[in-house]
DNA sequence: CGCGGTAACTTGTTATGACAAGTTACTTTA
DNA sequence: TAAAGTAACTTGTCATAACAAGTTACCGCG
């Protein structure tokens, strides 16, 4: 009946963290220090950290330590997913920053020419960008503009938001179709957002039309689960 | 320069399982099969199905086996949320459930009581149900209904969902406030959602405000991050 | 035929041991 | 003093071994 040990020492952990003895951005005791303590093998102690870091309540850097996850999120709103990204994130007293990874013409895959009402193959423009808050890396965001659309406005592009250049340059977003959903981390999108490996991620999937319900731009944000959360209010 | 044995091991069927060479809901082969197959020990095998299992993609049953995570989600629309969920799924062809676990009166907790604009410890109405979908369990609501509803729906509420009986009775809900986020299984949570610690989880916090900005419902729908997505259409 | 039990197979838990690799701090050297 | 190097400490990787516990299928007994 009694539950494995590493869950034992894993919620007893959790109940810590929960309770204050451990703050966000702490260090927890080293794998020998925990061995010592509930005096068990490392692999217990690995499994009991590992538990902690699935749930997301802790993250290990190889020869630093295991330090307890920053908690507090920031809360994204998809009610009017217009607002500029700056402000929202300024309102919530986070340093907002992003850069400019890529912005280059490409022929659009399967997917993004359905959702963008277009041929395969056919021209788009594949622009990513890092968002960083408080310096750390927080959300990718990977998107098609229509061709005609980012030929025209790829100076701009670079240096400011989407939505907003799309908006100061007469190009009215009607409607915007959205799934929400959530992943983890490959290898590669650990790498650009330097979380581990399963490293849980919240997709932000956007469709966005302007007059006659015609798409131009369709995209991902993928952001960090245990950073971003999303707010939205729906009035009858 | 060569990434880790374990990590070899999950890439090369994590391209397996996207090539289709193992179809949702297959079983992979066992812990032994692959340690002859990748001629590594059981500990390597183990971290490699880790990752995949951490990444979302596969499941382990003790006694059965590691099985492909069936990939279909259900989505669950956000930008009406006062329809029906049984029709919502029924149209995404999912036989839906749900049975009640709970309903009784409780004194409201500190944040229960913010929400609801009432006095911490005030009677409230604590209601819990479990949604099945496809006979799994693939969600939990757990929710407080301001108190004087709840006695004069106390019947009714354990036999349908809650939103729908609030219209019928005549109480409108005017505007849901909503926060999504990701959150992993404890203990507990995994043990009503029939899923191992640290799975992922979504969950939808909502207030729901009647007439005059009155909140009547708060709740928090909990769901298998692996079956469920929502979607929401924003018009300017 | 049906029930029960067992054998075989599955994943889960835990121990011990060893080396690799990243970080930090101190010490030595130029 | 400043740079280089080293020692100590951290987590990561991987092996072998044994037993626990859940599942399935088969076989024999009533």
């Amino acid at each position: 009946m009694s539950p494995p040990l590493h869950i034992s020492i894993s919620e007893q952990l959790r109940r810590q963290i929960a309770a204050g003895d451990y703050q966000p951005g702490d260090k927890l005791p080293s794998e020998h220090q925990l061995m010592d303590m509930f005096d068990v093998s490392r692999i217990t102690v690995r499994q009991a950290i590992a538990n902690l870091v699935s749930q997301g309540l802790a993250i290990a850097y190889r020869g630093k330590g295991v330090f307890v996850t920053p908690r507090k999120k920031v809360a994204y709103s998809l009610s009017s997913p217009l607002v500029f990204l700056e402000q929202d994130m300024a309102r919530q007293g986070i340093d907002f920053g992003f850069e400019n990874l890529t912005l280059e013409p490409v022929a659009a895959p399967e997917p993004v020419a359905a959702a963008l009402a277009i041929a395969p193959g056919a021209e788009v423009y594949l622009q990513k960008k890092l968002f960083r808050m408080d310096g750390a890396a927080g959300a990718v965001d990977v998107s098609y503009l229509i061709a005609d659309l980012g030929k025209r406005l790829a100076d701009i592009l670079t240096q400011q938001m989407t939505f907003p250049t799309l908006a100061e340059n007469d190009i009215p977003i009607d409607q915007v179709d959205a799934v929400i959903e959530c992943t983890h981390a490959d290898y590669a999108m650990g790498g650009y957002l330097e979380v581990p490996l399963g490293h849980p991620l919240m997709v932000y999937r956007y469709t966005a039309l302007s007059t006659n319900q015609q798409p131009v731009l369709y995209g991902e944000t993928i952001s960090r689960a245990d950073r971003f959360c999303y707010s939205l209010s729906t009035q009858a």
